[in-house]
DNA sequence: CACCTTATCGGGACGCTGTTATGAAACGGG
DNA sequence: CCCGTTTCATAACAGCGTCCCGATAAGGTG
């Protein structure tokens, strides 16, 4: 019989962590399979017995940052006021961002070059923000907002967390600004523009 | 004296075009030294001596782009309602974001790893959106905007626009929408929201 | 006209990357 | 004890950005 197996399941987990660890540390660039093999001492084949190639490897983090990202919107408690839920899912979507910058990074901005999501993590991807989508359509429904479809509006309000976080971790934006206050404020308006 | 300067400014031109070739047609990845060089037919060594290194190129695509995009959003006529002038630049924007998707990638999210923008370039970024600036600064002057910093709705409208672009390029977004549509609703609707 | 000086440029070397072929290693069964 | 099979690590390959160095080519000089 074969040797034993060393590419299992918890070298899997080691190498995800610690690509997680590499990424936000120093970015995109500093993730090659080389010094990932290395630190966590075996070879750069086990990343192609257990993810097929680096963009498989990517595509495994990608997954989990969305369901990390859909625990945290799952996890915001719905006060009724549409507007209110609106934003506090936007304010939660900030804080799951700020706190994963460069994982966010490889999310909506394509910061490793060759990478796109395989179809079951794009459809993780769209399930996070089912809570956005499940606020909107109350909403919706109850005469708050415009009767539009509900991806419109919902589409709408996403739009406008990603830009501002994604502005605001390209540090494109003036420094002077609060991006706090300033945030919650975008989205609440973007919401109130919303209304019936 | 020495032999005949070939890296001149007409071959930084051409470097700059065939570049800009390159990301449009096959994206960032396609875009490499050797593969410019040889197309062009210099040596690798021209980017270094007109660019200083391959970021130093791109930063020059950078600075185009933001050029065009200045040329752009300067060229759109205002009409005096501030939140259909808002609009109005939001869809230039968009236009002109399509128009070299690629290009925008570049500017906006990163699509090149080790690339930062200089100063300079950065300035030019900023300026390329006076436009919206000025537009705000008068809605609210004219009280037609809320009493608030002029960039906090001008970053909020950005980013609208922005967050939409950007997740419309990574075709993240569900399919059967009607992009230009919906755009142009969300755009309005934002800036709705920061009516007095 | 030949030579030398000097700025300039192209080819190739270096160290890195993702990927893959190959050979060594490690085990159970005959 | 050896073999067969499976599994993994090493090393090779092509390509990348960067940089050094030798070849180049023109003008001033003897």
């Amino acid at each position: 019989m074969p040797r034993p197996k060393t590419h299992d399941e918890a070298l899997r987990g080691r190498l995800l962590d610690r690509a997680s660890e590499l990424l936000a540390a120093e970015g995109a660039k500093a993730l090659s399979l080389r010094r990932l093999a290395t630190d966590v001492q075996t070879s750069t084949t086990a990343v192609y017995s257990l993810f097929g190639s680096k963009p498989g490897l990517v595509n495994a983090l990608y997954s989990e940052g969305f369901q990390r990202f859909d625990e945290r919107l799952r996890s915001v408690p719905r006060c009724g006021d549409p507007v209110e839920d609106v934003v506090r899912l936007g304010l939660a979507y900030r804080d799951s961002a700020l706190a994963h910058r460069r994982l966010y990074s490889v999310m909506f901005t394509n910061a490793v070059p060759g990478f796109e999501p395989d179809d079951q993590a794009s459809k993780l991807a769209m399930n996070a923000l089912q809570p956005l989508w499940d606020v909107v359509a109350d909403g919706i429904a109850a005469g708050v907002f415009a009767d539009v479809p509900t991806e419109v509006i919902a589409v709408s309000s996403w739009a406008c967390a990603h830009g501002l976080v994604s502005l605001e971790l390209n540090e494109t934006l003036p420094r002077e600004i609060d991006f706090c206050r300033a945030y919650e404020r975008s989205i609440r308006a973007n919401a109130n523009g919303w209304r019936r």
